[in-house]
DNA sequence: TCGCCTCATTGATCCAGATCAATCGGCCCG
DNA sequence: CGGGCCGATTGATCTGGATCAATGAGGCGA
């Protein structure tokens, strides 16, 4: 581990997601205080770090990488329910096991807290329960805006919709004009998270790129020429009168 | 209004909900600051409680009846996102409007908090934080669940699915022997939740009656002879190993 | 009692996406 | 440099659920 790379995980100031993870709101006391309770583990692509009904004695912050999470049917079915990018928040406190997988599809830095004193801080934290509770209800939101591109939408805007997704959440976005990003995803995850099979993902992305709406270099790497064509494509209005 | 009604609406100690509702975990100290900001509306059946964007200067609790929230494309697709049934908490504490129309399926009582202080309270009463995040957990689960069955059931899975869902959640539900219910919800509805169309969902209900996993009397009264049948062709595992 | 309206059922046909199958291309390892 | 592997693409065919269409059945107001 570089130097630099110490000082970025053992440093919660200095910390890439300080101002949007669950420690957000937090005063310098209270980081001092989680400081306490928490560790850095990293997985590698593929690794799974937590398997559906496993025991989990930790909460934690994706600080960078993506993972998954993952439902299975007992025939082997499978549905991706969540993707945790950087800032989002991992484990459920009040419970024992973990619900679901959680696979890492990129490289990936956690930030760990052990649950017991997690949940006693909590209890005597509103900053952290409070800012838990927002994240919680824009998961929330996020679910059920997947449930509407699970139930209604077709599979070209499945596929325009998780690129506008991964678009959006990209440290370098802007609205208007070209955005370019690596999928952390397999086909086949998309697929999963999509509700489709790999074979009509790759369809529908090489549909997506005859038209124009995306250029592909590589399997992975994706340039959008106008965000307002994908959205368009999702099936989304794009000039989307969102709330706050 | 009948004596007991009002009796039953005013007074929380007496409330059906009071101890599943987000006010599940106060003293009567903070149920009688809860009193003072509270008030109760009704609504028929089939009316609409909140369109989505419209301002929502309120929070509530469904108290009896049930209503769902509910997305809608421009183009008129449309997928429900949320059944709520008594003790459901319904609004977003933080955020000015709704997200979601918000329709009566049924006659229905919701027990509502002026917004403002209601965010006052919770900032100041951890019992009412704590639990709305442990509700909105729940709710997160049970979205999740709701994302395998849209992505990866068959028609008739999701059929079963619905009338678990709705079985397990009657006042005297027991998990063995029959179990007998009202749907609260219409065709059409039921197409609307499960992302199908009014007729596949009317085949499938023929379906299940023909194979006597469930039988019906009158377009809405269903029994289910067998609950462990029903969760087998819901392709759920009869015997769940369920986390708490 | 009749006619209408709403909700539900059932039938016939169509098509988007699944399934089965072959091929491609980059990459690692020997 | 060649072979094998893994992920992705593309093609051919099949099918579950959508779509289009007709009919049924309860409830209610005139």
């Amino acid at each position: 581990m570089t130097v630099a790379t110490k000082s970025l995980l053992s440093n919660c100031a200095d910390c890439p997601i300080r101002h949007r993870a669950v420690c957000a709101r937090c005063e310098a006391d209270e980081l001092a205080q989680l400081e306490e309770i928490k560790y850095y583990r990293s997985f590698e692509a593929g690794q799974t770090i937590v398997w559906s009904n496993d025991r989990m004695d930790f909460v934690a912050s994706v600080v960078s990488g993506v993972a998954t999470l993952t439902q299975t049917m007992e025939d082997g079915r499978t549905q991706m329910v969540g993707l945790l990018l950087p800032s989002d928040f991992v484990g459920r406190p009040g419970r024992k096991g973990a619900a679901y997988d959680i696979v890492a599809t990129t490289d990936l830095i956690m930030c760990c807290f052990r649950k017991k004193p997690f949940e006693k801080m909590m209890m005597e934290t509103p900053h952290i329960s409070h800012r838990l509770l927002e994240m919680t209800l824009d998961e929330l939101d996020a679910a059920r805006e997947w449930m509407l591109v699970l139930g209604r939408k077709t599979a070209r805007e499945k596929i325009a919709s998780l690129l506008n997704i991964v678009a959006r959440r990209q440290p370098a976005f802007s609205p208007h004009g070209a955005v370019v990003f690596d999928l952390p995803l397999t086909r086949e995850a998309m697929a999963d998270y999509l509700g489709l099979t790999l074979e009509t993902v790759s369809r529908q992305m090489s549909a997506l790129r005859k038209a124009g709406v995306i250029s592909l270099q590589g399997n992975r790497h994706v340039t959008v020429p106008d965000m307002a064509r994908l959205m368009e494509a999702a099936g989304d209005d794009s000039d989307g009168g969102h709330l706050i």
